[in-house]
DNA sequence: CCTGGCCTACCTACCAGTAGGTAGGCCAGG
DNA sequence: CCTGGCCTACCTACTGGTAGGTAGGCCAGG
């Protein structure tokens, strides 16, 4: 196997990534990134026609990147409801973990609202919540789940499990230790799903 | 009692928290907040000694607002655990939902971890934070509530509450009509006090 | 009453610095 | 020889911030 060494443009793509995290798109230089992968801006703007083009590829990546890890974890599991919930939990909260950048990026984009570079995050994001709302429904009809408003507890669900991760700057000042430890993010992940399982339990 | 004509002063904070909340801080430049509030941007720094100290003043409002409101609310209640975390959620959403760029400054805050500017939002929170942990901890040992990690349980319910408002720019994109419209904030306020409450009841 | 001085609030004109982006040259490898 | 990748040098647009000036309100002193 050969010895996969990084291609420049890779290298700036990483390189974006982080800093669109860190700092927000306008807060970013393109002279920021280009000194951190080693060269110059016009040998940046070599590879991507414009900061916004590179900002949008990064985007991209970051949003197909949770989303196939996504699709694979749900592929995986059966028509359990309760396995699939924590496939869905386990996989979304270890690829942000290991992804600290990713999760940055699509919660500023999130908070921008996908519009302000032409990014119509809720137009990809729409089928993925269509299905996952219309999955609760069926789940609560069928009584595995007790009944409540399938969307809002989506929402919930996922402004719970992003924003550990989005915020983690904020957090790391509120508790003790990284956040994104692997201990915390498990304390994480195990009081998540107690809470669901509580909040779903049909018995009640 | 006199008609109450707003001062230009605060007509520039007004339109400063909304340019930033739209746009963050690096985006928003001192031209676009003077034009809203109709003056040149001298003049504008006539009334603030920099970008950097009406950002900083801008935000201490909208946290301060925020936890002014919230003081209020805890104080009115009794010592019923119940109650007392009902009236957190009302008095919150509520804020949120009458003041949606204040939430979107906290939350880009929030991402930045408070500290590009020299502001410590995990310092002025924590304290509060550590309250609110205990008082969970306290009616967990007796028995109001069913016991969980008080502090993930904690986060998790600031992630769920504050990302509906935050994110409503993305959210207007997955559900129909206006996710801050007072029937979708009632409704979203319902469902997190019904998946609370169904995760903090004892009996299970 | 009015007049000079001081104040606030605003303006135009300008500064240095930095942004994204372009033109064109150098040079190693195929 | 030519192409890909990188460079320096440059451009225009715009940033936050400053300098200096003006219009008008307030107020004490003559």
């Amino acid at each position: 196997m050969p010895t996969e060494q990084i291609s420049t443009r890779e290298s700036i793509l990483l390189a974006a990534q982080r800093c669109f995290a860190d700092h927000g798109y306008a807060a970013t230089s393109l002279n920021d990134i280009a000194a951190e992968v080693g060269i110059r801006r016009p040998s940046l703007l070599h590879h991507f026609v414009s900061k916004e083009a590179l900002y949008g590829e990064v985007f991209e990546r970051s949003l197909s990147d949770w989303l196939v890890r996504l699709e694979d974890a749900v592929s995986d599991v059966g028509d359990d409801g309760w396995a699939l919930l924590d496939a869905v939990l386990n996989v979304s909260a270890n690829f942000f973990a290991d992804n600290p950048d990713v999760v940055r990026v699509l919660r500023r984009e999130a908070i921008d609202g996908g519009v302000n570079l032409g990014i119509d995050m809720g137009g990809v994001l729409r089928p993925l919540f269509n299905r996952a709302s219309h999955f609760l429904q069926r789940e609560m009809t069928a009584g595995t789940f007790r009944t409540m408003h399938p969307e809002y507890l989506l929402l919930s669900a996922y402004g719970a499990l992003l924003s550990y991760f989005s915020d983690a700057p904020l957090i790391a000042g509120l508790v003790d230790g990284d956040p994104l430890s692997p201990e915390r993010v498990k304390a994480h992940i195990d009081s998540l799903r107690d809470l669901y399982q509580a909040a779903l339990r049909p018995g009640s």
